[in-house]
DNA sequence: TGTACATCAGTGAACGCGCGTTCACTGATGTAC
DNA sequence: TGTACATCAGTGAACGCGCGTTCACTGATGTAC
């Protein structure tokens, strides 16, 4: 293969991002190569400077379409629950707290599977940004003012213990734990 | 430098463990070398192997050796508020959700600074149950039964995340946001 | 208490390997006429 | 619409580097007598 159309080469660069998005929730930034990236998008490693400046402006645009994919879901909750964000919260936290989403980190909540990585990135990486605004809006979507912070916090520690419990009955525990402490923060 | 007392041995290897339970927090298990971890303990790295298995091996060392400070730190308290638990929770609060906290990770919270990590460990990673004891330990002593464990959820997610928004206004927002939710839940 | 020597804690060079990044090359795409 | 050629998306080998781990060596420690 060599070169192809504008149009896929368009398409290929977004599938990196969206691959990124998965693999860096799931494996840590550290866990994860420019050639796994490459790979996993169907390429090979070669490409990947023709498209990104470097390993680290991925990070920072896997970072926002992590988010940017959370923002959909969030807002397919609002569509099936017209009118009914309490109704919407019920099921986004039937989610979170669920089995399923600890076990799959690459499809799931970025403040969480990201939020070990971000806190030791430089001051000033480009990541940064992306990932304050998906946590903001996050905490906005869930409850106004703190609330909302609180909730987030409590959801993604919740779901960060259990991960890192898995294997002990306390996973499921702080998964149960930790949603009837948001339901009665949000209620309160 | 060459053969030293048995002693001066085994406080070498004690050391290491002690850099280790410090250097993992602050930058993470892959953001250490086995080579750094000996020089912070003033040791080349040749020797390491004579007293560890694998590095796998000190990260389960380090993290029993973080959460044996953590314990000691709530041994303190207690002895510094005789019969007083209410008191000491308040003060190891006061700690906990504080900025300094926040910005030295090293010294700070094993739960926190090691759950990112902890998540992504194989499943039979050694490191896992003296993680689990450790959670289980802290989330004890900060109150009975579950409502222990929601604490320690809000605590550790309000901590990784104000170091995730460290230079957002977010980060000072989010500490004060799960300081609340600990206390209203701890007080319910 | 003193001597002779085996032990072994720590050293520093070396190993194979995978990392992020660079680059000369290929050949289909896109464009100028 | 058809031809000629410049562009450039993707390839694959290569770069220097640092990683976890191994090993031959050194010389003070610890011990047997």
């Amino acid at each position: 293969m060599a070169r192809v159309s504008q149009a896929q080469a368009r398409q290929n660069r977004d599938r990196v991002i969206d691959e990124a998005a998965r693999l860096f929730r799931e494996r840590g930034v550290q866990g994860v190569s420019v050639a796994d990236l490459m790979a996993a998008a169907g390429l090979t490693h070669g490409g990947f400077y023709k498209r990104f400046a470097s390993k680290e402006a991925l990070v920072a645009e896997a970072t926002g379409r992590a988010f940017a994919e959370l923002r959909e879901r969030l807002a397919e909750l609002d569509s099936r629950h017209p009118g009914d964000r309490d109704g919407a919260r019920r099921e986004l936290l039937d989610f979170y707290f669920s089995a399923g989403h600890r076990d799959r980190a690459g499809e799931g909540c970025p403040a969480t599977a990201l939020g070990g990585d971000m806190a030791r990135e430089a001051p000033e990486s480009p990541a940064r940004e992306p990932y304050a605004d998906g946590v903001r809006d996050f905490a906005r979507w869930l409850a106004d003012d703190d609330e909302g912070l609180a909730a987030v916090a409590t959801m993604a520690g919740a779901l960060m213990l259990s991960r890192a419990l898995a294997g002990s009955p306390l996973s499921d525990l702080v998964l149960a734990a930790g949603r009837r402490a948001v339901e009665r923060g949000i209620a309160g």
